[in-house]
DNA sequence: TCGAATAAGTTTGATGGTAGAACTTAAAAC
DNA sequence: GTTTTAAGTTCTACCATCAAACTTATTCGA
């Protein structure tokens, strides 16, 4: 539905954005003459735009590091002095971070607190707290604004629907957030999987990886996740989508709190996969060096884990047609001793197998993760729009 | 990924994208005065556009029906006069309709033909004749491009990667339509359930309906469908989308060709369901009056498969976050006497039922929405992009 | 050391599109 | 028949990009 028509204005707008866009995006630092060249633009053109972004501190100089013939090009670079905030409010932990338009993490505080009984306004406290010492950590950047990961359904961007493991229900978090929310002027809630998955697809701001379509898998005490299609996460009509744990395994398995039956999670989450182990729940880890080093129960266990794995994402892989899954959490820790198996049982039931076989990956690291995927989706409303900033 | 900057000419061009999109999805003819206060531009501007599409014919002028104080509008209409080509070739009938701008059939040719059977060669030979004759019935409409529905998985919007039921396999059927693919020179193949689903957000040309975010499921031969976010059919990396007849529904229970067991097709297809109500195929739309009536076969059936439908589309709606659900095939047929039932398995089953319990509804008709939908997908294209017609 | 070659960046005027405001037109109301 | 109302038109101003000539900074070669 077409809303509003476009001036001449729209037409800086949308031209400093690209510039913009395809500083960050540029695998080498370009000039303005590249960027010339790259966006069918003149030189005359490209310059004007260059020179209001870096006015605006969005975009950096430097000069050419390797001597050429000619006039010496200025290398554009995204702005080293701006960023944004992003933060995560997990069950037993928070994490602050300060991220560059570069992609830089300029300043992080990570603070291990047991959130599960704290009531919404202390979990934030903690919040905001680490919040206050990076921003203080990160000094003269100028911060565009704030995001928040946190393990539950939000709507809108702003408010928290329901948070099973910390149990808030209905809370308006960006207004509650306080002070730390009000740096710069962005302010996002997002769930922690899905900004996760965020920070998967892109390396940097605005350099959107090798992945632009994938599953991604969440381990934890429950199960989560996203699908990201043309590397934008897939929020669903309420942010309710992602829920891979309760993908239906076998509708006469093992009864799942949700009220269903059989659901991934029982499978593939921390406990279920510690009690099929005998293990601990910190333990899962190491199950899968157990069952190299000759333990039976745990080889079984990965097996079963690869088995219910497969079931489940060879369903969501028939209905949206992306058939590659990045694994992350303890299911990524497990990914290299369950990789082959879930492989070959993910082939023989995925239907389009034979033209695009499936592909299976762990995430790097995960812990963190949700709090850099705030930050980049902040610094992508600057991308996008980065007028205001100027 | 930015690829190429704006100038101003991409401000006509998409002011006059954006004006026949208003014209098209308006629900009330609008005047040019209406489109400059509703796009904000001036109404010089408005006047301007909408004179070049009325020249182009892609717009019509009507005069107003009732009186009003001041100088009478003229009110502008979708262009009645160009339409496009949608072409259905399934595996018991070929279809062929003109569709105008408007969203009127202006001409059709159904004829049942048993594909099963017939190469690729015989089988469009089939398609393109009804092709020319409602070409040729729609006599002076121009017409912007051709459009193919096909019941298989389609690469490119072009090539033909596989149809199962048709047993053809890498066809490009764009290249081999023949001179009925040129009429116009848009041409693209889609998957059958995917534009049957088009047909179902789009009320008319550029009008989306009140779902714009819905799974639709389409029983016939086997369960196919697709999934619809934001009013587009997600099709996924390679065009695999939709497989909902693949989605395991019970790990241990029938096996199915595809390789898999307890595929959703095995529980509601037409010949499942026949064997379970001890009919023929083609008895299967009146299980319901038979269940209403008092046939206990009839009654269990639909009760299974309400069941089945349940297990199934639950794992999706966690996972795309989209709540409603549209069948269409004998599934619409037989939708309002499982609706009651497969509601209440789905609320109890989808994670976010309690603050978006899920819809469920029938499409009205089925057997010709794949052509339509073929048809509002070149005229999408041309919405997207007038100037080429101007 | 100096000039030619090369390429980046800058200046200038032309072009094309929308914005704004005054003007014209067509019909109903009085 | 005059007034009122609102649609549509005309004209000028403005703004962003384009095109092409021009300037600048460096390397290469004599």
């Amino acid at each position: 539905m077409p809303r509003s028509a476009v001036g001449q204005s729209s037409v800086r707008e949308a031209n400093l954005a690209i510039v913009l866009q395809t500083v960050c995006g540029a695998p080498e630092p370009p000039s303005r003459a590249d960027l010339a060249g790259r966006l069918t633009m003149t030189r005359a053109t490209s310059a004007r735009l260059v020179d209001e972004l870096v006015e605006g501190g969005l975009v950096d100089e430097i000069d050419p590091l390797v001597p050429r013939r000619g006039r010496p090009a200025r290398l554009l670079l995204p702005g080293s002095g701006v960023g944004a905030l992003g933060l995560l409010a997990d069950t037993d932990k928070v994490v602050a971070r300060v991220v560059s338009l570069r992609g830089d993490v300029l300043a992080q505080v990570r603070r291990d607190v047991d959130m599960i009984g704290l009531d919404p306004d202390e979990g934030l406290a903690h919040v905001a707290r680490a919040g206050r010492e990076v921003l203080d950590a990160a000094g003269s950047v100028r911060v565009v604004g704030t995001a928040l990961a946190i393990p539950g359904v939000v709507a809108d961007g702003r408010t928290l629907v329901r948070a099973p493991n910390l149990d808030w229900t209905d809370v308006d978090l960006a207004a509650r957030l306080g002070p730390v929310g009000r740096a710069g002027s962005l302010l996002e809630v997002g769930n922690e999987a899905d900004l996760a998955a965020t920070a998967v697809v892109e390396e940097a701001p605005g350099r959107v990886g090798p992945w632009p379509d994938f599953l991604y898998l969440s381990g934890t005490r429950g199960v989560g996740g996203a699908v990201v299609s043309r590397g934008r996460v897939v929020t669903g009509e309420h942010g309710g989508a992602g829920e891979f744990g309760h993908v239906c395994v076998d509708p006469s398995g093992p009864v799942c709190p949700c009220g269903s039956q059989g659901c991934l999670e029982r499978y593939a989450a921390l406990e279920p996969l510690a009690a099929a182990a005998g293990l601990r729940p910190d333990q899962v880890g190491s199950i899968g060096e157990r069952a190299a080093a000759g333990d039976e129960r745990c080889v079984e266990t990965l097996a079963h884990l690869a088995w219910a794995l497969s079931v489940a994402l060879a369903s969501v892989v028939n209905v949206v047609g992306i058939s590659s899954v990045v694994l992350g959490g303890h299911l990524g820790r497990l990914e290299p001793y369950i990789r082959d198996d879930l492989r070959a049982r993910l082939d023989a039931r995925v239907l389009g197998a034979r033209w695009a076989p499936v592909q299976v990956q762990a995430a790097s690291d995960t812990s963190s993760s949700p709090a850099d995927g705030a930050a980049l989706l902040v610094l992508r409303r600057l991308l996008e729009h980065p007028v205001g900033w100027l």
